[in-house]
DNA sequence: GCTTGCTTTAGAGCGCGCTCTAAACCTTAA
DNA sequence: TTAAGGTTTAGAGCGCGCTCTAAAGCAAGC
């Protein structure tokens, strides 16, 4: 068994979080429990990074730190909150799709103003 | 011809952008040439209406508000700015399908999570 | 003429999500 | 043993995009 870990420095280049922000993230209760070495310096585990992984897919699909930090904690409470963990997802999934719908239509109302454009061009320059 | 006209607050019904949004956007250079009745009062047109609600469009597909600005800025430069306009449209409805796709990824991988748990719901409950 | 409710302005304030600072401590190489 | 560069903490600061306040003016109904 493999069991990597990693400075903060290397998760920040893994991540593309800074390490201000992972600390950050440590005090608002997004990451919990990450074991230090001797001298105190944090060591994140495989586990650690792709939680952070995760988090950032959640933040990239327009949840708030609020909602991460509601789901960080069912998280910290053990297997036992694995179904308010799938219900929380499954209404975050939901709001997914409903971003990705609205973006299509205003791809579409943006496309057609392109096309209005080039119209406009062509009669400029016939 | 119709030619209506709108009190800001009219205007803030339709859109869902708040009289104090409204009068900030015209400030920063959103919204230009808005006129005013005898009193000093905003009078927005069909045509104020329907940037505003393009320039909505343009906010929630994520162009920030310096970009938005700088599309404001060609459109009140008059027909001449066309090619520009459709050009920084482009560029941006290139952001937007990156934007998408992103989303598209981030949900497949919540949705596998979603999964798991069920998995693990099932192992627990057999 | 008074009240109610709309509008105007300049400018202050705010919530979010970081981002940075300062001062101290640790590690490694020269 | 010293210098360079990494890490720690508490807490201050900041940029974005609004959001609100205060004081005044205007409109319409009673």
């Amino acid at each position: 068994m493999t069991t990597n870990t990693y400075s903060i420095q290397q998760i920040s280049e893994m991540t593309g979080l800074s390490a201000h922000t992972l600390r950050y993230y440590e005090k608002i209760g997004l990451l919990t429990e990450i074991s230090r070495d001797l001298s105190g310096y944090r060591q994140y585990s495989d586990k650690d990074l792709s939680w952070i992984q995760f988090l950032i897919r959640l933040q990239e699909t327009g949840m708030k730190i609020s909602g991460r930090v509601r789901f960080a904690e069912l998280r910290s409470q053990g297997e036992s909150t694995i179904s308010s963990r799938r219900e929380l997802l499954e209404s975050h999934r939901d709001e997914v799709h409903a971003q990705i719908s609205k973006l299509l239509q205003n791809l579409k109302a943006i496309e057609d103003k392109i096309e209005i454009y080039k119209t406009m061009e062509l009669d400029r320059n016939p």
